[in-house]
DNA sequence: GTATCTGCAAAAGGTTTGCATTTTG
DNA sequence: CAAAATGCAAACCTTTTGCAGATAC
């Protein structure tokens, strides 16, 4: 993982690069997201950075969001009801653990995706640009009965 | 893959079995679901459906695609816009290769996910249910711009 | 005959869009 | 000062829900 505030730079600085604007909002959610290793939603970000910014719209998260997006800096996780959860400080693809009942979702880095991305390409002919790997259950607190 | 009409019986007896009843319009849904190698969505059962029954309804696809998923007879595929496809050959987790141009998806039936399944569980700690392992790229026929 | 299923229309829920206003560089 | 970003509200789109009427067993 690469440190929250390192991480913020680099963004910031890719922003710069390509013109885009550092409003007080967007640093923000760069903010939340840098150091983001609990995957937030769009929700949960809006909710978080309302408390300093109680002006903010859920619709400048969702739009900086895509910007972040775009430029490959966002990794989007598309969960299977339509809604999504981010993860800004790791943004290329690695495998995913999701507890269907607290929706907690936690990295699983001990699976390379790279071989598989390969091997997928060969045998189907396909250029393969992204994947996605997800792991679906109950996490121990939620087995637990916490 | 299990040949259709098989697929289909089996897929009736289950439902006998549980009591549920046997309508026409249950009935043609699941012979499309029974064949189904191209991941039809909801919306292209419907319309695939409704030519032989003009009166159905989309509300009645969605009602049966749910019951089959309860039963697990039907493998969902969330797609990341908060759409789904299905899979009602296989029924169980296995890869996929999506076409993000034109939205066509292959099974890549050359991995196998269980033992991925066991070695998440055993690092994680979480009871792991289900998994979702999907390639996104672009097919063959869109990279020559067909 | 009765519990279940269908089909319509309305509601839901996350996300996107248009546009007037504000702000950054 | 010009171009870009914000914030509001309306629009979108797939899926879900409630309910009256129809139907399988």
């Amino acid at each position: 993982m690469t440190e929250p505030q390192v991480r913020l730079e680099q963004v910031i600085e890719k922003l710069r690069q390509r013109a885009f604007r550092i409003t007080p909002q967007r640093l923000a959610v760069l903010k939340i997201l840098a150091e983001s290793k609990n995957h937030p939603s769009v929700d949960q970000i809006y909710a978080q950075v309302s408390q300093e910014f109680p002006t903010l719209s859920l619709a400048t998260v969702y739009k900086t969001v895509a910007l972040l997006k775009e430029m490959g800096e966002l990794l989007e996780l598309g969960m299977r009801d339509g809604s999504s959860r981010y993860d800004g400080n790791k943004p290329w693809p690695h495998p995913h653990v999701i507890c269907t009942e607290c929706r907690n979702i936690i990295d699983f880095d001990e699976l390379s995706l790279d071989n598989l991305s390969r091997e997928a390409a060969e045998k189907t002919g396909y250029r393969i640009i992204n994947l996605q790997l997800d792991f679906l259950g109950i996490c121990p607190r939620c087995q637990s009965g916490k």
